[in-house]
DNA sequence: GACCAGGCACATC
DNA sequence: GATGTGCATGGT
């Protein structure tokens, strides 16, 4: 039986607490984070943001202001740089473009017509929108990556072929629309997510088969 | 040395 | 429409 996603939020938040996210500082320090951590570990992104912080270049005009080699340089630590530097250049030149540079103007307009505009821009995809959206523009919108898939997946909740827009429906119609609980839920996901590994044929050690013995079946794929 | 990490776009069939 | 591949650094 499928447990209700209200017991696997509060399972994970008592064993492990708030996870403080989004690990950033200010929401285009979000904007940035969201494309470096694309298919990344998060550790990398930590070294190519200080980087960016001690160039001083973490605002849409000062970062704009670089030439591709120069920020190519201060990213790389974050891996794939010369295709993410193509990425944030298309995220400036939009902000810049129709926004000017201004993030209060970007949020100012509603939700479906700021994701359209999101995933317009090459190298935005619905996790990148979706994490700029929940993290930076604090909008209920529900973050799926892989780590949701895997957990519903494994444990047999929802079909392995589900797509991206079938998950996040499945969150957010059994949960409030909480910008709070989105963030959290999403964040306690990625903390337990590497016990999914992808190698792994079932989740030994699972921390919700544990925490949920009830809902412990684990479809290994 | 192999494998993995908080994706995404593009080529090819 | 499905399936495969390139992108790159750093940790285990």
């Amino acid at each position: 039986m499928t447990p209700s996603l209200h017991d696997i939020y509060q399972a994970l938040w008592e064993r492990f607490g708030p996870q403080n996210w989004w690990p950033g500082e200010s929401p285009f320090e979000v904007i940035v984070g969201a494309v470096l951590v694309q298919n990344t570990a998060w550790k990398n992104v930590e070294r190519a943001i200080d980087q960016l912080r001690a160039a001083e270049v973490l605002s849409p005009q000062a970062m704009a202001q670089l030439h591709d080699e120069e920020l190519a340089e201060l990213i790389r630590p974050a891996g794939y740089y010369r295709l993410k530097t193509r990425r944030l250049r298309n995220l400036l030149n939009y902000l810049v473009d129709h926004h000017e540079g201004d993030l209060d103007r970007l949020f100012a307009q509603n939700r479906e017509t700021l994701r359209a505009e999101l995933l317009a821009i090459n190298g935005v995809g619905p996790e990148t929108a979706d994490s700029i959206l929940l993290y930076a523009a604090e909008l209920p919108v529900f973050v799926v990556d892989t780590y949701t898939h895997r957990m519903l997946a494994r444990h047999g909740w929802i079909d392995y072929d589900a797509d991206y827009h079938q998950m996040q429906e499945f969150f957010e119609n059994q949960l409030e629309a909480d910008v709070s609980l989105f963030n959290e839920f999403h964040a306690l996901i990625v903390r337990v997510g590497h016990l999914y590994c992808r190698k792994q044929p079932k989740c030994e050690e699972c921390p919700l088969c544990d925490l949920l013995p009830e809902g412990g079946i684990v479809e290994p794929w």
